[in-house]
DNA sequence: CATGAATGAGGATTCATTCAT
DNA sequence: AATGAATGAATCCTCATTCAT
C-alpha cells in the first residue's frame, strides 16, 4: 500500500513536473507571440485569434493561461519589467563611481530594449501610460515603473550627495531630464524602426545630460 | 423693385450668415466634446454616444458635421495644431537672441497645453504617435507635428550658427534632446493631473537643457 | 362691401388656383425625378435625398407631397397604370376584329414602355411584384394590375367566343401565355439596354402567340 | 508504437471528419433558413437576425459561416443554380428527339422549383435581376444564368436543324418565348401561393409554345 | 487540457422623418 | 410652404469569452 501510494506519488510528481514545465512553456510562447503581436498591431487591433494563431494555439486555450486579453497584456509589461529590474538592480548594486554605474544603466536599459524588440519601446516611450494602459494598468504598472525609477534616482541622490551634479536642481528633477533626454533617443529609435544602434548611443544621451547644449 | 431685390438677397444672404455660424458653433460644440471625451476615456473608450451626449446633440448629429469617429479625432488634432503653429510662428518671427525666442517657444508651447487640457497633453507626449494614431493618421499627422518641430529646429540652427550651442553636436540631435526634456515634464505634469503650472516649468527646462546636470 | 368681399374672394381664388397650379407643378417634378432615380438605383438604394437632389427641392419639401417614400413609388406607378389604361382601354373600344385590337393593344403598351422609360419597364417584368413591391403594394397595384390584365381578357374572351382562338383551352391561361410571351420580349429589351425598337417587335410576339414555334 | 500513431491518426482524422460534417450541417442549416427568409421577406426586409432565429442558432454564428448577408445570398443562388444545372445538364445529355428532352427540361425546372420553395421561383422570374441584385450579383449570376438558358437554347437549335420547328425564326427568339411562356406559368404560381401542382402544367405549357394560341 | 465553433453584447453608422426657422 | 439640419431607431458586423467535445 505504501509503495504503491510512494510509487503513485513518485509518478504523480513527475507528471506534474512535466505539466508544470509544458504549462510555462505555453504560457512563454503565448506571452512571446502576444509581445509580437501587440508591438506590431497596438492593444485593440490585436486580436485574440491573432495572438492563438502566432502562437500556433488555440483561440480557447489562451484562457487557459490568462483570464482576458488585459491581462496577456498586463503579464507582458510585468515580465519584461521583471528581467529590466534585475539587470538594473545588477548594475546599482555594483558600487563605485555613481555616474559610471548611471550610464551603465542606461546602456542595460538600451540593450533590453533592442533585445525585446518594439512592444517595449513602445511601452515605454509612452511611459506607459498609453490610451489604454492609461485606463487599466494605472496601479500595477506604476508600481513597477517607479521601483525602476527609483533605482536610477537612487544614483541620482548618490551622485548629488557625492557631488558630481548640480547642487540647485532637486534629484528627482534632474532624473526626469534624463529620463526624457532618454525617452526621446528611444521615441526616434522607434521612428527609425528599431535599428540595432540604439545602445550605441547611450553615450551621446549621458553627455548631453551631464554638460548641456550650451557652447560652454 | 431694386429694393425688393436686394431686401431679398440681403434676407438670403442673412439667413446663410446664421446658417454658417449655427453651423460652426456645432462643429465647435461637437470638437470641444470630443476633445474632452477622448482625453478623458482614450479613442478606443470614447463612444460616439459619449460625446453625442457631451456636445449635448443626437447620435446621429455628429455623422452631419464628421463622417466618421476618426475624423473627429484627426479635426482635433488638426484644429489645435494649427493653433499652435501659429502662435509658434509668431514668436520664432519676431527675431532677436535666438536662445530667448527658444525659451519663448517653449513658454508658448506649455500655455497651450495649459489651456486646451489633458487631449492635447496626452497626444504630445505621446509623439503624436499613440496606440491608434500610430496606425491611421501618420501621414497628415506626421507633416503637422514636423512643422511644429521645424520651427524649434530652425532656431536652434541660428543658435548654433551665432556660437550660442555646442559645434560637436547636430542641431538636429540638439533638438530631439530639448524636446525629451521638454516632454518629460509634460509627462510629469499630466501624472500631477494637469495643475495650472507648467508654464512656469519653463525655465527649468530650459536651464537643464543648457547648462545640463554637471556640477560644472 | 359687397364689391370688396368678391374682390376679396375672387383674389383668393386665383391665389389658389396659383398656388394649385405649383403644388401640382412640384408634384410631378418630384414623382418624375423619383421615377429616374428608382428606375436606376431600386427602391432601397434610392434615397429621399437622391430624389429631393434630383427634383431640384430640398429634403423636407418632399413630405408636403407624399407622405413616405413608399407613397412616391405607389404615386409614380398609379400615375404610370392610369395613363396606360387610358390607353389601352381606348383601343378596347374601337371595336373590330379582336385579334387586330389585340394587336394594338400590345403596341401601345410597348409603346407606352418605351416612353416612360425603364422604371416601368422594370416594374412590369418584375410582374409588379418586385422584392419590395411585393410587401407593400400588393392591394392597390393588384387592383390596377388586374384592370389592365382584364382589358386583354375581355379581348382573348370575345376572340374565343368568335371562334378566332382555340376552343381547348382555357381564355385565361391564353392571356397568361400573351402576357408571358410578351413579358419575355419586354425582359430582353430591358437586358438590351431599353433601344428604341420595342413597338416593333409586337409582330413578332404576336404572330408566336397565334401560331406556336411548331413547323405547322 | 505505429499502433499508438496510426490510432492517433485515424482518431484526429475522426475528429476532423465530424467536424467537417457538422461544419455542413450548419451551413445547409443557415441557408436553408435563409433561403426560407429571403423568400418570405425579399433581401433587404430580412434581417441576419431574422436568419439566424430561423436556423436557431446566434446572429454571430453566421459569419462563421458567411461573411456577409450578401454572400449568404449569393450563396444559395449558386448552390441552387449548380443543382439545376447539374440536373438538366443531365437531361439535355440523354439524347433522342430535342423536343421530348425540351419537354422534360421544362418538368426538371418545375420539379426544382416545387422543391426549393419560393425563394428561386422568384428568383427566376425576375431573370435573377431583381432589385437588390441588379446591383451586385450582375456577374456571376449572369454567368450561371446563361449556363442554363445555354442548355435550353442548343436544344432549340437542334430541334430547328431537324426541321421539327419553324424556320422563319431565330432559334434564340423561339427560345426567348418558351422561356416567356414558362415564366408566365411559374409567376401565375407564385401567385396562387406556390401549390404542388406545377409540374403537372408542363405539358399546357409546351402544346401552347409548339402550336399557339390560333384556331388552327 | 487543447480545441475551435457558438455566443451575444456592443457600437459605428445610415437615413427616413420631423420641425424650427 | 420651402428649407435643411436634428433626430434616433434600426441593423450589420466584430470579437472577447465560453463551452461541448
Amino acid at each position: 500500500m505504501a509503495t504503491t501510494t510512494r510509487r503513485k506519488g513518485k509518478t504523480r510528481s513527475v507528471r506534474e513536473a512535466v505539466r508544470e514545465e509544458t504549462r510555462a512553456a505555453y504560457r512563454e510562447a503565448i506571452l512571446s507571440a502576444a509581445s509580437e503581436v501587440f508591438g506590431r498591431l497596438g492593444f485593440h487591433d490585436a486580436k485574440m485569434a491573432d495572438i492563438a494563431a502566432e502562437a500556433g494555439v488555440a483561440a480557447g486555450t489562451l484562457y487557459n493561461y490568462f483570464s482576458s486579453k488585459e491581462e496577456v497584456f498586463a503579464s507582458i509589461l510585468e515580465r519584461g519589467q521583471e528581467q529590466l529590474f534585475g539587470a538594473l538592480a545588477e548594475v546599482v548594486a555594483r558600487g563605485g563611481d555613481p555616474l559610471d554605474r548611471l550610464q551603465e544603466v542606461l546602456r542595460t536599459l538600451y540593450g533590453f530594449l533592442e533585445r525585446s524588440g518594439p512592444f517595449f519601446a513602445v511601452y515605454l516611450r509612452q511611459g506607459g501610460l498609453a490610451e489604454w494602459t492609461r485606463q487599466r494598468l494605472r496601479e500595477s504598472e506604476d508600481r513597477t515603473f517607479h521601483r525602476n525609477l527609483a533605482l536610477m534616482e537612487g544614483l541620482l541622490r548618490e551622485a548629488c550627495e557625492a557631488g558630481l551634479l548640480r547642487g540647485d536642481r532637486d534629484p528627482d528633477e534632474l532624473g526626469a531630464v534624463l529620463a526624457g533626454i532618454s525617452d526621446a533617443q528611444i521615441f526616434a529609435w522607434v521612428r527609425r524602426g528599431c535599428p540595432p544602434d540604439l545602445t550605441a548611443r547611450s553615450a551621446v544621451v549621458f553627455d548631453l545630460f551631464l554638460h548641456g547644449a550650451s557652447r560652454r
